[in-house]
DNA sequence: AAACATTCCAACCGCGTCCGG
DNA sequence: TCCGGACGCGGTTGGAATGTT
């Protein structure tokens, strides 16, 4: 097919937009819709091409974009999107409310990229790097033992984990067997007010973050039991103790799910809410995101009239109190804590910490390393 | 204070896909 | 079925902002 560009019949402009051209685009795709790009620039009158329009309506002046940094939530999401999905930006932009996937992008690449090399964790694969692979047969610097570096592969750990008797764990059932199970218990426990199967989005799990993490206990409540049965000695590798609560931590519900959903991995991908389905599928749609922002942004954030229309806690309640068995405790959780709580061996620390303690690190996938105790 | 280096991100480019004629 | 316009996506780049010497 031939090559499209914007190249010009006439000179049009290119760079960066003046305030004055995004008052003309605003007040075009506010008073007629965007239509057919093509003909937008023409329409609003701009000398610019449709693409370049398009291009800074969705990334930049369209309602409900969220501007400024990144929660830790939205990172963690992020990375474990990634190592699901590799570079679907658009698609894991999808799943954080008011971000673009030109902005999760250039996220990924000028801030979590460096950050997981860092760490000894090949961004691309999200597997240790040989160098880092090198240290945990070695042994950690300082640490007097060894680390486990795993981030995605259940296969990664579990091939690589000996009980303390020495002896080997069995083979995990596949991840989706095991995300399977996850998602049905918890599905099923009748615990959670999130479970429902439905695709959510980061903004649903903020808000029942705290039930889903307890559902998510339950759930690997059960596979610790069920391991402490089945294998004693590697439930004890695993962490996973008597009373059922494993310390290997596992991923809210709202977040597997979606992760499953947009993996196609759980059956919770069939039902979608209207409001889901328009997120999901329509980029421009506004439906989604009813946030608004007054979070100044960086140097061309210029005159965004909506900006002053309100604001949205889009994050604020992930503090709300949980009513439930695990009382306090479980008040105080975040999921990036509980997601990359095995890295560094405490509570809330994050794969970005700088921890030089030796430790095993189970990553949300730990999904598998947690839950293969079951069938 | 100036020069240089680095970081970050908005915008561009090129390709694949969809869809209507 | 073919063709070509339009759209969407991911990779790349240019340059402003920021940090360092």
């Amino acid at each position: 097919m031939a090559r499209r560009t914007c190249a010009p019949k006439k000179k049009l402009r290119r760079g960066l937009w003046s305030p004055e051209e995004d008052d003309k685009l605003i007040n075009h795709i506010a008073k007629y819709g965007h239509g057919c790009w093509s003909s937008v620039p023409k329409l609003a009158g701009l000398e610019r091409c449709g693409k370049s329009c398009r291009l800074r309506w969705i990334n930049y002046l369209r309602p409900g974009l969220k501007r400024g940094a990144f929660s830790q939530e939205e990172e963690d999401l992020i990375i474990h999107l990634h190592s699901m999905m590799g570079n679907k930006w658009s698609q894991i932009a999808g799943q954080l409310p008011g971000r673009t996937d030109n902005e999760v992008k250039n996220f990924w690449n000028s801030y979590i990229k460096k950050k997981l090399r860092q760490r000894g964790i090949d961004p691309a694969t999200h597997k240790p790097l040989p160098l880092a692979a090198e240290v945990s047969r070695g042994g950690a610097p300082g640490a007097g033992s060894s680390r486990t570096a795993v981030f995605r592969d259940a296969e990664l750990i579990l091939s690589s984990t000996t009980t303390a008797a020495g002896q080997h764990m069995p083979p995990p059932p596949t991840t989706a067997a095991a995300e399977s199970y996850v998602y049905s218990y918890s599905h099923s426990s009748g615990g959670g007010g999130a479970s429902d199967g439905s695709l959510q989005s980061l903004s649903e799990y903020n808000n029942s973050s705290k039930q889903t993490a307890a559902d998510h206990l339950g759930a690997a409540a059960a596979a610790g039991s069920y391991l402490q049965q089945e294998d004693p000695a590697a439930a004890d590798a695993l962490h996973c103790s008597p009373s059922g609560v494993p310390a290997v931590v596992l991923p809210s519900v709202s977040s597997s799910s979606t992760l499953n959903s947009m993996a196609g991995l759980s059956p919770a991908a069939t039902t979608t809410t209207t409001d889901e389905q328009c997120n999901n599928n329509c980029s421009s749609c506004n439906n989604a995101f009813e946030l608004m922002s007054t979070t100044p942004h960086s140097h061309s954030n210029h005159h965004l009239p909506w900006l002053e229309l309100g604001t949205s806690g889009y994050g604020g309640a992930a503090s709300a109190a949980v009513v439930d068995h695990y009382g306090a405790a479980l008040d105080e959780l975040k999921w990036s804590d509980y997601l990359f709580d095995g890295y560094g061996g405490q509570a809330g620390q994050s794969i970005y910490s700088d921890s030089k303690d030796a430790v095993q690190f189970v990553d949300a996938n730990a999904l598998s390393g947690s839950s293969w105790c079951l069938n």
